[in-house]
DNA sequence: GTTCCTGCAAAAGCTTTGCAGAAGA
DNA sequence: TCTTCTGCAAAGCTTTTGCAGGAAC
């Protein structure tokens, strides 16, 4: 969600969450990636420059991280968990030919919702599922 | 998503897809319980009536019935699939307090979603989370 | 010196698969 | 009769947990 250097060390400082190597690396790869990674990926990703990384460090970081608000969780499929760190409000759309997920812009806080006058809203997911353009082209 | 009779049978003759008496009570159950059932508690549930029904039916018949379009799948927490038989687009709002999913009006095709424009929606999920106002209120 | 983190191994939980017998069209 | 469905057992995956050693502050 966000990564300017100063909320993210206030943010991890007010929770307990230390930047250990392995986390610092985790956020880097997130941030460079934007492809919305699982958690396998993340640490097959980065066993080719931590090779002793293990899976226990990816999914606790990434818990931890997602706990503090640093990282948004995304489960458009219900078998895989992935993980993003861009902060504008936006939507996610899966390819259901391809698997790519698109990032879309999505003014959700619009969204007339008078069914949730008194509810406290901490988090909001739009995802979308079809086929993108390069499939359609494909098909015909 | 929908459950009109001639529809169902139409969708359901297509697919190839033979209403079983499990079936048949599996689809009742969704459209009377309306609360987003887990396969678990549709398992649990229905083995009152039903003491051979199996997991594996339960799980074959949603996904049937979710392939065929008549029930709509919600991935609103990763470890949990959770199946909806309503017609109406809606969103779904879980409090992280109790637990409960609540369902929201919600009018998800107006969003302007310009990036999207020669993608090929099919399904649109709306997931919000956060606190609902009977654990609000009891917080106080 | 505490507290938190890492990584191995094991466990837990949900979902799928293989298959033989049963049921539906 | 042919196709599909059921339910048992087993397997497959992702994620979590327990724990001892190590790192951070």
């Amino acid at each position: 969600m966000k990564y300017s250097n100063e909320e993210l060390t206030t943010e991890l400082k007010i929770k307990h969450i230390r930047l250990s190597h392995q986390r610092v690396r985790i956020l880097d790869y997130l941030a460079s990636q934007l492809n919305h990674p699982t958690a396998d990926q993340i640490h097959t990703g980065l066993r080719k420059e931590i090779p002793t990384l293990s899976k226990t460090t990816v999914y606790s970081t990434l818990n931890a991280l997602a706990d503090a608000g640093v990282v948004r969780v995304i489960h458009i499929e219900g078998n895989e968990t992935r993980y993003d760190i861009r902060a504008e409000d936006h939507g996610h759309f899966k390819c259901e030919s391809c698997g790519t997920i698109y990032d879309f812009t999505a003014d959700i806080d619009s969204l007339a919702t008078g069914d949730l006058k008194n509810f406290d809203i901490k988090d909001r997911n739009l995802y979308y599922k079809g086929t993108c353009p390069t499939c359609i082209g494909e098909k015909i």
